[in-house]
DNA sequence: CGCCTGCTGACAGTTTGTGTCAGCATGGCC
DNA sequence: GGCCATGCTGACACAAACTGTCAGCAGGCG
């Protein structure tokens, strides 16, 4: 791959060398002819690279969105952003700030500051207005649950509003439509069931841990999803 | 560049399929031959991807090397694939494949292969059922008029049901309570209105770019939204 | 064994990349 | 204005790279 290796140690000619560079110069440095050069400036261009050229003068790199190879797309940072942002919706405090603070970190880790700095004002600026549920349930346990493999004792108030004493086992935690829910083993039913996390009026750990693995589960879970449709709503 | 592309695009299905994939099905995937597919594998290989081929099994991707390390937390990473599976609900099937496609590459720096194959279980369990709407306008039109910085003319339909051509200055894609909005400077209120997607019956490129930059219209949005409450709702 | 799959070589056709030459447009200088 | 340096584009021919087709080998799995 000779030409991308040379477009690479152009974009690098282009952050390295004083400005403004002319394009003999640069043809110089990446061992290519003028005409070729102006037609690599070209290639940059349309892969988004915001080279400014000005006749007499010469090059002046004023933007690098360096997409490719290396980082993330300005459509991948969009949609995490939009995607974190939705995380308060969940009430989960705890949830909200590792995504944010997740997202801050893939930011921090752009190429160069000038998008760093304007993510981080879009960041800053959709952050949307308190309007914050609270947590239903302690998802702080439901998460170590989960992660941890261990059983739960729980108090579960179906949409009918019965109450039921079981045992699961938490596989993981999910959110549509403005709702938490639960995935789980059940236990008493010997079968998946999703839980709405308001339901859940008490769980404490049962002591016991759960086998198999959770990831086994899942896979389970998805096999059987994928072959039967949703599973019943518990 | 369509072959530079076409090897990212190999890339991202080695990141984002289930594992074990098919030369076959990555070679539909990157529209090759399957010769060609085997060539482009022996290319990322010298490009330093590990990408672990079995005779009569298929490939798996054992290390992403585009990327530098970098380490999330458990609760860091839960909280992205919950974020991002909530990108399904925005009917935007562009960007919630670029969240997927972010998230996948953020999994595949994961540290060790284990919390890699689990959340890459997860990830798959949890892949909500269709249940898509249909995106109520031309996403990309307004990510790309954001991202160039370009007036738009539009004709929006309020709340009340009044429809009104303006010219607007789009800022930024929000997403909450389940409704897709769009932050614009209106050109005719003289004044930031957050749009409704769905009220936005056309949008064209008015052809002018727009003065100040979006960057520093965000800050003075977010400065005087702290000052003053929320805007009004168009 | 038969089948699926990864993998490699060879060949031809096509595409793409490249250098050379020519010319136009623009900004700065005298 | 003339002049020069420089960005930029088109045309053309040659070279290099890429790609599909065909063929064959090897390894896992039932």
């Amino acid at each position: 791959m000779a030409r991308t290796d040379r477009l690479m140690r152009l974009m690098d000619a282009l952050r390295r060398l004083p400005v403004p560079v002319t394009a003999m110069r640069l043809a110089a440095e990446t061992g290519v002819s003028p005409r070729q050069l102006y037609r690599d400036i070209a290639t940059l261009r349309a892969g988004g690279a915001l080279i400014d050229g000005e006749a007499g003068v010469g090059y002046r790199l004023t933007e690098d969105p360096a997409l490719p190879p290396q980082s993330f797309s300005r459509l991948e940072i969009e949609a995490l952003v939009l995607a974190v942002g939705e995380l308060r919706q969940t009430g989960d405090a705890a949830l909200e700030d590792a995504g944010r603070s997740a997202l801050a970190r893939i930011i921090a880790t752009l190429a160069d500051d000038q998008s760093r700095q304007a993510m981080h004002t879009v960041l800053r600026s959709f952050r949307s207005p308190p309007a914050r549920v609270e947590p239903p349930v302690d998802m702080a346990l439901l998460r170590r649950a989960c992660w941890e493999e261990l059983a739960l004792d729980v108090s579960y108030r179906d949409l009918k509003g019965w109450v039921t004493e079981r045992e699961v086992w938490p596989l993981g935690i999910s959110y549509s439509d403005g709702t938490l829910m639960v995935l789980v083993w059940c236990c008493l039913r010997q079968d998946w069931r999703v839980f709405h996390a308001k339901g859940i009026e008490n769980a404490r750990l049962s002591g016991r841990s759960f086998r198999p693995r959770r990831v086994a589960l899942l896979r389970d879970y998805a096999a059987r999803r994928a072959a039967s449709g949703p599973p019943a709503k518990a």
